[in-house]
DNA sequence: TTGAAAGCGTTACCAA
DNA sequence: TTGGTAACGCTTTCAA
């Protein structure tokens, strides 16, 4: 493990200045460096397999080229990490690395996974949820540019801005496709009343109700929970009616709400989706398509979401804009305000027709 | 966001040299500076709330404190990122950092992860793989002190070492719960016959059987796999008997193969644990804790695993063997060898006892 | 007891 | 066209 080549190095074999090997290397040769010295530096730093020392450079230019990303639990947690996973891939395509420490959803942590963050010298800072909520921001996150990714800003828009899934749009949509499908008799197992993501995906069913002439049944809904228990127990309890009754499918919170759906289905004799239609939500790995029956479910965009908040964050970070050499004051324009990202309904076949009488 | 207080300033607050804060501030000023201004370095490092660089402080100690941690798919999965957190947790009690990469299973990625680390000259690499595995080392890895977690050397042991579940214990300790409850007509629904893992569960179930003096049942073994759906499909075929043959317990690859072996129960009719036990492997969050009914599994210590790992590893560098001043080379010793660490059986009640003809 | 200076690896400015 | 030098922020040795 001999030491790697350093830019004097270089200089060096090739019979020249550090300087000139640094204004090759960067592209500023041209009408600086005569082209015969350009070629000798390059064959050097080639030979020598030369590579800039990242840390040097990030002290020289203030840079570090490393986004912090907190996370309540995405990264610890058994829960997908696209949304990382598409920011990372953005930063990465930029030159710029992700650094996640993970607050393993103890809020008291935040603030200090920030700090350390910061005391990193992290270009920008992105905090990232499992679920969609609201965040209240951690001390520290104005001191760098800052995006939400999953979650939003508790004082209120107009502050930290942030990258969401469209859930109205994707309760609609659900609605669409289930109405779609002849449905009339539709059963909402729903996530818990007070939280952001079920009730929007609430409202969204009420419009796309409206939206196509029906009144909304408000006695179909179901507060039942995000886990296979939860829908285990509201859909036995919905199933206990006779058939003419009974709704003819369920609409689940989520795609493990939609396995305990499937669970007390079966554990009545009821066969999915010959008996009765499941419809799960997130699309979730593993879960909505390796399921029996396999999932029909909206897909939650969260890759789309990582890379559109990264994306978002690194228009607001210097070297990002690539080559910039000018503007080294962090542009926070763009910062603002909510996106919304639509997903997109995957049907596996648990959305079957109406059942006949 | 005004600039952040260099030692400068605080020296020049203090009315003392760069040098002065410096010696105080690391601990080397007793005998060297005047108690006095010890007293006034240290109120006006407080005052500015100084930091020392941490760029700044890699570049003069050549030592990042970052432990670089390349992963198959466990960041952006849909698992249980536990070993990383477990990982980070001992890094970060350190004073270190981890800085993970993921590959998203794309082999091609991780000799240039390797290379992204290593640029940014962490002091120390770790790859952990989703599921215990074989791993063809990256290139690149020797050029660090490196550990593996959940994966073991393709090359053979001798060379980078590793920490691994023991996979063999808890098969056999599956087993002895299993025997414990009663049970003797059991049907193993393996992962794939290649898989390490499996292979060393059903080397695990023998030696149960053996320890307990029974004749090993190999025609009641069935390749199945790890989702719902190859649960679904092996306990369907294997429950299709009837009550007398019927095996009165399912011991399954994992936990979302046991759901799977769960619907398939229930799709003929039969209660769990009732009619017959289903036993799972992992204790995966959200699957096994919330299924219905919960499952009883061999829980992977995955958190110790990651733990384990980070500290040997950390072992291996100078900085964090506190305040080492001397030795700058990396003590490599320790770092060679597989550590196996065993996981617990969680018994949750869809192990029951047998049931009654 | 203190301050000055070297060095970590870069880049960029400014003379020559 | 080129090379010397300062600066980024810090630690540590050496001389005063």
């Amino acid at each position: 493990m001999q030491r790697k080549a350093t830019a004097q190095d270089v200089a060096k074999l090739a019979g020249v200045s550090r300087s000139a090997v640094s204004l090759v290397l960067n592209g500023h040769g041209d009408g600086n460096i005569a082209s015969e010295s350009q070629e000798r530096i390059r064959r050097a730093a080639k030979e020598l397999s030369y590579k800039p020392n990242a840390v040097a450079l990030s002290l020289r230019n203030q840079q570090t080229r490393v986004i912090g990303i907190v996370s309540d639990r995405v990264i610890s947690g058994p829960v997908d990490g696209n949304i990382i996973a598409g920011a990372d891939a953005v930063a990465r395509e930029k030159g710029f690395v992700t650094l996640g420490l993970d607050t393993e959803e103890d809020a008291q942590r935040d603030a200090s996974a920030v700090e350390t963050l910061l005391d990193r010298h992290v270009d920008a800072l992105m905090y990232v949820t499992v679920g969609l909520r609201e965040l209240m921001v951690p001390t520290g996150m104005e001191k760098a540019p800052a995006i939400l990714a999953n979650c939003f800003d508790s004082r209120g828009p107009g502050h930290l801005g942030s990258v969401l899934p469209d859930e109205v749009w994707g309760g609609a949509e659900t609605v669409r496709h289930v109405l779609g499908a002849g449905h009339r008799r539709i059963a909402f197992l729903t996530g818990p009343v007070d939280h952001p993501a079920a009730q929007r995906r609430l409202e969204g069913h009420r419009f796309a109700f409206a939206a196509a002439g029906l009144p909304f049944p408000e006695d179909a809904v179901h507060p039942a929970g995000w886990d296979i228990s939860d829908g285990f127990a509201a859909a036995s309890a919905v199933l206990a009616a006779t058939a003419e009754n009974r709704p003819t499918v369920l609409l689940c919170a989520n795609d493990r709400c939609a396995v305990g759906a499937v669970l007390a289905a079966r554990a009545l004799g009821l066969d999915v989706p010959r008996d009765v239609s499941v419809v799960g939500y997130d699309d979730e790995e593993r879960i909505a398509d390796f399921m029996v029956p396999a999932l029909s479910t909206m897909a939650l965009p969260l890759r789309e979401i990582g890379a559109a908040a990264m994306t978002r964050l690194l228009a607001a970070v210097p070297g990002a804009r690539r080559k910039a050499t000018a503007g080294l004051q962090p542009d926070r324009s763009g910062l603002a305000g909510e996106e919304l990202i639509r997903g997109r309904f995957v049907d596996r076949g648990s959305l079957g027709p109406v059942p006949p009488l």
